[in-house]
DNA sequence: TTGTATGCGTTATCAA
DNA sequence: TTGATAACGCATACAA
């Protein structure tokens, strides 16, 4: 590794000091043309790059922001990440990615270590810090985006981005219902989860609004991955085999039903129909194509990326945003 | 947000000099028990964290690293990546995550950025720089580990993690032909793809080596992902109606061509036999459950970050790691 | 065991 | 239009 030009080297090549130099650099007036275009050839001569690290110290500035997740490699938050770092691409910006693994000791570790390297923003998903904990943590960035997670009260710097959950369970309910299904079934998400929670509420309110009792042992959480979803449904199908409708917590979750009804010889949709949410990639290669509530991951991500950026412009005020499902259709359901 | 301590807001408060703070905040001998303790109860007490921007300007030392990948929503990535993180966690470590977009031009403007951001070391996956820049690029890291690419010439500094692919070529071509296939197809991965290249050479090696032709119109190269696969399994099969194989690039690919021969009607495996490389998880959920040659992703992101942290220790030298697939026969094939 | 001086690479504030 | 000086927060070498 040849170590790498600074400004004082162009400034000596130049023949002048580093603020000129840097006043080039940093596109800034003050600096005859002649003169600009001389520091500017020498620079690209000996591949001067501004050392971001000390930029940072000198600005308060790095340029980065924090992305923390429950865990990258479930496509709702790949999607999310990849809308997050084109956005942060197309603006110039770094992103630190986290995973919390759903634990909130590595969750409160992640966020200590983004505090230490002084991001200029963090984006933080499904948070699972109660809400003390989490507004002490929040109130040392300056600008932070939520997903996945509501405030009791808003917070200075902080914008929060919700799915709306509670339509969401009603939509599926409703359409269930308008198909004939009576026994409806849900695979609820992780109990300390505030996705799960708002779901399983509308979950109830549907059902309630439709005049249809509410059966406690009709409803299993379920941790969110694929493997859970399966003997999940296995769980609820053995109390119950009259179920003729699952609405499960996500698509991965959705996923194992499916494969656990087929694997006990059950037809989708005909004897069972399953249902749903985020509507990831595999939801369409699936077969029977999974009928799901879909949301445009990677629109999310890039609209929280480009949110922060307002934030931490100063042309943000707290708020919160609510983005709606829409409801496809395929063959599961 | 308010604004954090420093090293000098702790010694002030103790009634010592920066220095002895210091000490005791990196562990270093020469503080006494009291004087070390009280340190720590001040610095506990407002929350004092020393800013790793000013640490890394001081140390050149920045216990960040960089991820560069195509797409960190194919699977395959998602997997390393987490991998990867899950590795620095626990090394104290945050990682740098930047997509590529199999963009030549991002790539570029990754590893700058990257560079100029002072990381500590990079891990580059799948990169799809010619060689003379590659290497010049990797010069100015002093610790890269190279995943998906070989290098001409060892580098120091840089070691290279490859799969096997011109086994894993084999090992598809040897079951489907002990499994009586006689038409076998390929669906090779974008050209300028390391991978892709060296997986047809086993492909062509494995039919000679079986005295069978190589006839290169059951070959189509293909971009990795589902859709594509989809197409160059249609295209495939309308030249060739007699294919009873299909070796495909990775799993995704493999799934489009799999969703494809199911839309035509045909029996996956007895009508064709569809084979895929990763064994992504989407590989035993999909019906019928894909055959695969599976690597263990997870590991391999760890032992690249694990890989890393030893270059960056001084501890390894130059050298190419090769990992071996293993043949997952599951009901496609 | 503790402190002083200096530097890391850059920007900000004045001055010339 | 340019330059000198200080500052960002911390670590290192050397003294005391």
């Amino acid at each position: 590794m040849k170590t790498r030009a600074t400004l004082s080297d162009v400034a000596r090549i130049a023949g002048v000091t580093m603020m000129t130099v840097s006043r080039v650099i940093n596109n800034k007036p003050g600096v005859s043309a002649e003169m600009r275009q001389k520091i500017l050839d020498i620079a690209r001569e000996i591949d001067y790059r501004p050392n971001q690290i000390a930029r940072g110290l000198a600005t308060n500035q790095t340029t980065t922001v924090g992305l923390v997740v429950p865990d990258n490699t479930n496509p709702f938050f790949a999607q999310i990440a990849r809308g997050v770092e084109d956005h942060a691409y197309e603006r110039g910006y770094n992103i630190f990615l986290i995973n919390t693994a759903e634990d909130t000791t590595r969750e409160l570790r992640a966020l200590d270590s983004l505090w230490e390297k002084d991001v200029d923003g963090l984006i933080l998903c499904s948070s699972r810090l109660p809400n003390s904990r989490l507004e002490k943590q929040i109130e040392r960035f300056s600008a932070t985006v939520l997903l996945n997670r509501e405030l009791k009260t808003p917070m200075p710097g902080t914008i929060t981005i919700n799915l709306n959950d509670q339509n969401t369970a009603h939509l599926a309910v409703s359409h269930f219902l308008s198909s004939g299904r009576r026994c409806i079934a849900h695979i609820s998400g992780p109990s300390n989860s505030n996705s799960a929670q708002k779901r399983l509420e509308g979950f109830k309110a549907a059902l309630k609004a439709a005049n249809l009792p509410y059966d406690a042992s009709l409803v299993e959480s379920s941790p969110p991955d694929t493997e859970s979803g399966h003997t999940a449904a296995g769980n609820l199908l053995a109390a119950h085999p009259e179920i003729d409708a699952i609405f499960a917590f996500n698509d991965l979750v959705a996923m194992g039903a499916l494969q656990y009804c087929l694997e006990i010889g059950k037809q989708v949709p005909q004897d069972i129909a399953i249902m749903g949410v985020d509507d990831i990639p595999l939801a369409s290669i699936v077969r029977p194509k999974l009928t799901t509530l879909h949301f445009n991951q990677n629109y999310i991500g890039r609209l929280a990326m480009r949110t922060l950026l307002e934030i931490v412009a100063g042309e943000a005020s707290p708020a919160s945003i609510r983005i709606e499902p829409e409801l496809y259709v395929r063959e599961s359901a």
